[in-house]
DNA sequence: CAAATAAATTAGGCTAATCTAATTTACAAA
DNA sequence: TTTGTAAATTAGATTAGCCTAATTTATTTG
């Protein structure tokens, strides 16, 4: 089994290859972890060793096959243990998240699939982000971010990409919930502020920061 | 917060404490740790320092009140989970406790209180070991080893001395299940063979050994 | 293309938790 | 009360993961 660190690695390298590229910089891998650069030389070392990631000295790193595939499996815990906090046990969602950063580090397969199945086979977690499945296929999504869409036209809002506590109570103050039908009446030229008319409730204006942090199906 | 380290030393403390007496040796801590003396040795003087354990050189040592709080807690998470597990994902009793013991040590106390909750707030686990509740108050029960109970009296079954699997799925296998009533129809003399009869069920024919890690509450 | 700068690595050390081997302490028995 | 033995502790080393300071490598710019 790898260790609890290891495993943090493995997801964070993950996270940057998905956001930031294919090739991961040692600076950016102890940025995230919150660790000095030398302490990442040192990981990767070993983790090379074990076949997890595919170090070039001096030149950037990425995860090897096995190594995403444990990703792929922190990844499924932690986005199923979102939903049991939330939908079981009552948790908000933006208060979920350093909670299934402990638990996604519970190693029995057979546990994670039965919580799977009690949960009846959810396909995301409570921000939208979609849950592998037990053979590690993971939903290829069509959302597209909200400040790439045209003024008039309209979406389902399905993710956030920012997932701070700060963002996400901001968005249930305004009222903006995962599953809104939103409609883009208006982008302001000069600043590029977004009205929007949720679904049967109110107006919203949100700043491009908003707008560039939420996902939406266009419909 | 204390590492996963210094929680398994002190939940083995407090076990030991309970069944062995109140003063506990570095060899007996250090067989069921599964570590050498010596690294008990060092352990416990760290964890003097911070008041988790009264220690006496070469004289033994018990849990420093603290030390107690800390091990109650544990015990709190691990039988909530075991409740958890075998109510909620369909485990059965004899293969919750590995998972338990990496369960017990998620530290959040508002997750303990609304799994609590969320299962109704048991009283005991699936193996009838009481749970504490949020304040640290452990239910004192008035169950006895079955083994100290003369023939022709009953009771009921509320628990085990052995959480093996082996013991355990034996149980199974023979028809004693917790709740159970079992009225204790003979004791044979010469090798304190038990015969009993469970309530509408069959008769049970079992040795000492199985009597001995039975718990009943006398009716 | 050489120099300056930024990024990465090496060198050497620290702490937590463990180990083996050697020594000391506690206690029981003669 | 001395001695023998079992238990506990000290001494010294190891591994994982981290650190700072020094050095090397890569990249950008004049």
């Amino acid at each position: 089994m790898h260790s609890f660190t290891e495993e943090n690695y493995i997801k964070a390298i993950y996270k940057l290859q998905e956001s930031n590229g294919d090739v991961v910089a040692t600076s950016a891998l102890a940025s995230v972890l919150g660790v000095h650069p030398p302490s990442v030389t040192d990981m990767l070392k070993k983790m090379s060793r074990k076949k997890l990631v595919i170090y070039h000295k001096s030149k950037g790193f990425k995860l090897a096959e096995k190594g995403r595939q444990v990703a792929i499996g922190i990844i499924r815990k932690h986005r199923l243990w979102e939903v049991f906090l939330v939908d079981k046990l009552g948790f908000r969602w933006d208060e979920v998240h350093d909670l299934a950063e402990e638990l996604e580090h519970i190693h029995s397969e057979l546990l994670t699939n039965k919580l799977d199945a009690y949960l009846g086979y959810p396909k995301a977690d409570p921000h939208g982000d979609p849950i592998p499945d037990a053979n590690g296929e993971l939903p290829k999504s069509k959302a597209v971010l909200l400040s790439s869409i045209q003024a008039g036209n309209l979406g389902k809002f399905t993710g956030v990409t920012d997932h701070s506590t700060s963002f996400l109570s901001y968005l249930d103050k305004v009222g903006i919930s995962l599953g809104d039908t939103i409609h883009i009446k208006h982008v302001e030229e000069y600043d590029k502020t977004y009205t929007l008319q949720l679904k049967g409730k109110k107006e919203a204006v949100v700043s491009h920061k908003v707008a560039n942090s939420l996902l939406i199906i266009e419909e």
